[in-house]
DNA sequence: ATCGGCTCGCGCAA
DNA sequence: TGCGCGAAGCCGAT
């Protein structure tokens, strides 16, 4: 074994800030990423820390419904899921602050407080806003990295491919997965709240009250949230699915892990976690599920976290922008607007049926998503077009939008992480897609007839 | 049905 | 500097 906890240790935890004022009343944990309680390495930092300090604990989630503006949906989603955080820590006798943005608000919430413990963030934008927010705070701040090993212990610089993370994952890991431990659960009941027998639960209902859901998606996608609920997903997965993962991953109609990346991306779930138990059914580090999880998802957020460009064409590989721009003024056979694509409005039932999927579910299946993404570049006049236009309907419909892996989606569709091909008229040498390979993987019309009785979940 | 070729750049061995 | 290797597919030859 060619890593020892200490490492990890060091790269999880940063210090962002330190403080000359080292005296405070309470420690603080500002939730963002991290939407969950078991298996949180924040929360377990914070709680430690708090612990060794004799000192309480404030858990706290900001909602700011203007942050992105974006449809409601998002927002449905996510706060019933804090419902479930607000339920969870109500009964290790915790209370979550909700509260809703305004200005001078983490002043006020961090008054008299001289730590806080924060969830790293993975994107340009993401460390932007709160550098911004965090300016004039005087306290010690650390940030946690809560993917399986930290991001900056695997890699120091953006991974070119799948092949050279792996490479240094395996290598890390001397080919073989380890398990790792939480002690949350043992911690939280010996750490006080900072403030004792608040509820926050009204707080959320009546922001969830306030929404105004788009009329296209079935609500209850919506209410089906949370780390309780994502908990019995993930079990249901590993108990009835996972043994025919590799058959059934790239068919649309196998939709068992359809959901799951929308609890990853707002936390509810822990991959660590899932690769802990992973283990214990002895899955190897090569298993296709594994390479998913760990490999391509960890692959995204090392996209994210090291490339500024990373929702714009500019953080394509060399030869991807040299063979999209040779071909940029190729005739298109088809050519669509946003709102033609929006509505699902192409001579294409397949492609149609995608879409609608996304708007209908929030959802697109990864292989249906790729044949998406792609014709979407065959049939707009210019990639860069092409991509705004993904990312868009990416960011503005589907649950896991915006994150690392849903942006690596869309940009591997234009090269990303993926080697040249034989040249032909508008797509170069990126990776050509057509019908033929639906009809070769899967019961393309099958899909098609499900998606337009909206019986896929 | 199955197979090789397509094509590029990384990273290791010299 | 050279070379082996990988990469979520397509296409045409057997």
């Amino acid at each position: 074994m060619s890593l020892n906890l200490i490492d990890i240790e060091s790269f999880r935890t940063r210090i962002e800030r330190k403080s000359t004022n080292s005296k405070g009343e309470f420690i603080a944990y500002w939730m963002t990423n991290a939407q969950r309680v078991d298996c949180n390495y924040t929360l377990e930092r914070a709680l430690k820390f708090a612990h060794k300090e004799r000192l309480p604990l404030k858990i706290f989630f900001i909602y700011n419904p203007g942050h992105y503006k974006t449809l409601e949906r998002h927002h449905c989603f996510m706060l019933h899921g804090l419902l479930e955080v607000n339920d969870l820590l109500k009964k290790y006798n915790h209370s979550f602050h909700f509260f809703s943005y305004k200005d001078n608000l983490l002043k006020e919430i961090l008054d008299r407080c001289n730590h806080l413990f924060i969830d790293l963030p993975y994107t340009e934008r993401a460390r932007a806003h709160l550098k911004k927010e965090l300016i004039g705070l005087d306290m010690n701040i650390y940030s946690v990295d809560n993917l399986y090993l930290p991001l900056t212990l695997i890699s120091k610089k953006q991974e070119f491919s799948a092949a050279t993370l792996r490479k240094k994952y395996y290598k890390i890991l001397d080919n073989t997965l380890i398990g790792q431990d939480f002690s949350v659960l043992e911690y939280i009941s010996k750490v006080d709240s900072f403030i004792k027998n608040t509820d926050s639960r009204n707080q959320i209902c009546s922001e969830i009250d306030k929404l105004n859901i788009d009329n296209l998606i079935d609500k209850n996608y919506l209410i089906r949230s949370g780390p309780i609920t994502a908990q019995n997903v993930i079990d249901d997965f590993l108990d009835n699915s996972l043994d025919n993962y590799q058959e059934n991953s790239n068919n649309p109609e196998f939709i068992k892990n359809s959901t799951i990346s929308r609890y990853l991306h707002y936390g509810h779930i822990s991959s660590a976690k899932i690769i802990t138990k992973l283990i214990e059914n002895n899955l190897k580090i090569d298993h296709p599920f594994i390479e998913q999880l760990l490999i391509r998802r960890e692959l995204a957020y090392n996209f994210t976290y090291y490339n500024k460009n990373y929702n714009n064409s500019e953080s394509l590989p060399n030869w991807a922008i040299k063979t999209l721009n040779e071909h940029n003024y190729d005739r298109r056979e088809y050519l669509y607007t946003l709102k033609d694509f929006e509505f699902a409005k192409t001579h294409d039932v397949y492609w149609n049926s995608a879409q609608h999927q996304l708007l209908t579910s929030g959802y697109i299946h990864g292989y249906m998503r790729m044949y998406w993404g792609k014709k979407i570049l065959e049939w707009t006049s210019n990639y860069k077009e092409a991509i705004k236009i993904a990312l868009y309907l990416n960011n503005k419909y589907q649950l896991d939008g915006r994150n690392p892996n849903s942006y690596v989606g869309i940009l591997w569709c234009f090269g990303l992480h993926d080697r040249a091909w034989k040249e032909r008229k508008v797509f170069g040498k990126i990776r050509y897609m057509n019908e033929n390979g639906l009809r070769r993987k899967f019961d393309i019309n099958r899909y098609v007839e499900k998606v337009s009785k909206n019986n896929l979940f």
